[in-house]
DNA sequence: ATGTAC
């Protein structure tokens, strides 16, 4: 190991089942070149490929430092959309949730393959969605100026590099543009349950009571194409940057090389591709809610939680280029950082973390004094194998548990619900208290689920 | 995460 691992969990947080990898990927991810500070991981932290999901890790680009396809995640740029609807809880009885649930079901592609809400004109147009991002999607009429406001990065990350996403990478991307995909993938109605901070709740348009939609999802088949072919390359090229790592799945290669740089620009064009994703299934969400309630919904943030980034951070008191890799972990800028849109600067960045359809989620915000990079958890984090879970649950039983429990479900199937049940998950209100115990982020507001449109 | 395998 070049450097500490550093986990931030309680013992009841930490990874324990049998023959769990997690802590040892923390090891494995201190020993590459480049590494500086030390390999974090976040409350949520489970087993991944390579790195281990909730883990946070920097390279010096300008000594050397790598980056890892596994430290970003084969679902690149999948992030969470939080957006506030102009109507309350209280207003809102069951017979109309069903309504609004119900038309979500009907106009929300999900699952796994299908097909998605924009059917792009061919591979030149997928070329200038995979450059522009979010903003492509708003200028082509899906969505509001204010929603780029409202993005990291406005939406958008320069830098896409169309050129080094393959043909196949495109094949699958052209037809996926705005549908959720699968697995812990959703789109939620959920309610403002708890308010921890007022002021800064209302800074991001939150209030007690307050109906909102939580939207989960990333780059579908393009970034998981994207991911294969990088890390196959940079596989058989190990050997020529002398890069010696303790499992295969950390492949990587220098930052600031040609093999690096390809990765870089086809991620960054599967980021861009996530954004646009999240902005057309926003406007599904609107469309329901306009038809259903008669209601609109603001954007309160969009946020990737599996990229790696270029940024600046302070290392012993010298300024250096960093390549910081989040794979199942969220970016949480402080209060008064100069990339937060205007009217969030003196608040801090919105953390989203998603918990699972039978629990809670949460709003958190970033702090001063996070030394993993400005870093926060991003959602439960799995205790559970999918196969596992489906030993476990039934997905029909667990439909009319939840339905009991007067959250309204809408599976894309019932062995996809299963896979997701909330046993399979860690307490996610002890992964956000442990999030701010630790200092990565505080807590804002608790939402809990009124209606899931699951993957 | 994923047309759940080149």
């Amino acid at each position: 190991m070049r450097v500490p691992g550093v986990v931030f969990a309680t013992r009841e947080l930490l990874p324990q089942a049998a023959g769990d990898k997690a802590l040892e990927q923390v090891a494995n991810v201190a020993t590459l070149p480049g590494i500086v500070r030390a390999s974090y991981a976040m409350p949520d932290v489970h087993w991944g490929y390579g790195f281990p999901i909730g883990g946070v890790a920097a390279t010096d680009v300008d000594g050397g430092g790598v980056i890892s396809p596994g430290g970003v995640g084969f679902d690149i740029s999948c992030g969470v959309r939080l957006l506030a609807a102009g109507v309350a809880r209280d207003e809102l009885d069951p017979e109309r949730i069903r309504r609004v649930m119900d038309l979500l079901d009907r106009t929300v592609p999900r699952g796994l393959g299908r097909g998605g809400l924009w059917r792009l004109s061919g591979p030149e147009e997928l070329d200038d969605l995979l450059i522009g991002g979010a903003r492509y999607a708003v200028e082509h009429g899906h969505g509001v100026p204010r929603d780029l406001e409202r993005c990291e990065d406005r939406g958008v990350l320069d830098g896409a590099a169309p050129g080094e996403v393959s043909t196949r990478a495109v094949e699958r991307g052209l037809q996926q543009v705005g549908s959720l995909g699968s697995a812990n993938h959703f789109l939620e109605v959920q309610a403002v349950d708890k308010v921890h901070d007022p002021e800064t709740a209302a800074a991001f348009g939150l209030r007690q009571g307050q109906v909102c939609v939580m939207i989960h999802c990333g780059s579908r088949g393009l970034g998981h194409q994207i991911c294969t072919d990088h890390v196959r390359a940079m596989d058989r090229e190990l050997q020529r940057y002398r890069i010696d790592i303790p499992d295969r799945q950390l492949a990587c290669t220098p930052v600031d090389s040609p093999r690096g740089r390809a990765y870089i620009g086809a991620m960054i064009a599967a980021a861009n591709y996530g954004r646009a994703n999240r902005q057309l299934l926003s406007e599904a969400a609107r469309r329901a809610f306009a038809t259903a309630l008669g209601v609109g919904l603001e954007l309160v943030y969009d946020v990737s939680h599996n990229l790696a980034k270029l940024e600046t951070h302070e290392i012993d008191g010298v300024a250096r280029h960093l390549c910081v890799h989040r794979k199942g972990a969220t970016r949480a800028l402080p209060p008064g950082d100069p990339s937060l849109p205007a009217d969030l600067t003196e608040a801090g960045q919105p953390v989203l973390v998603p918990g699972t359809m039978g629990t809670a989620s949460y709003v958190m915000v970033g702090l001063p004094g996070n030394d993993a990079f400005h870093s926060a958890c991003h959602g439960a984090g799995r205790v559970w194998s999918r196969h596992q879970a489906l030993r476990m649950v039934r997905g029909e039983r667990l439909h009319s548990e939840l339905e009991a429990r007067g959250i309204a479900v809408r599976p894309a199937s019932y062995r996809a619900l299963a896979e997701e049940t909330p046993d399979a998950y860690k307490d996610v209100d002890a992964v956000a208290a442990v999030t701010e115990g630790a200092g990565l982020a505080r807590q804002v507001a608790r939402l809990v689920p009124l209606g899931v449109c699951k993957g």
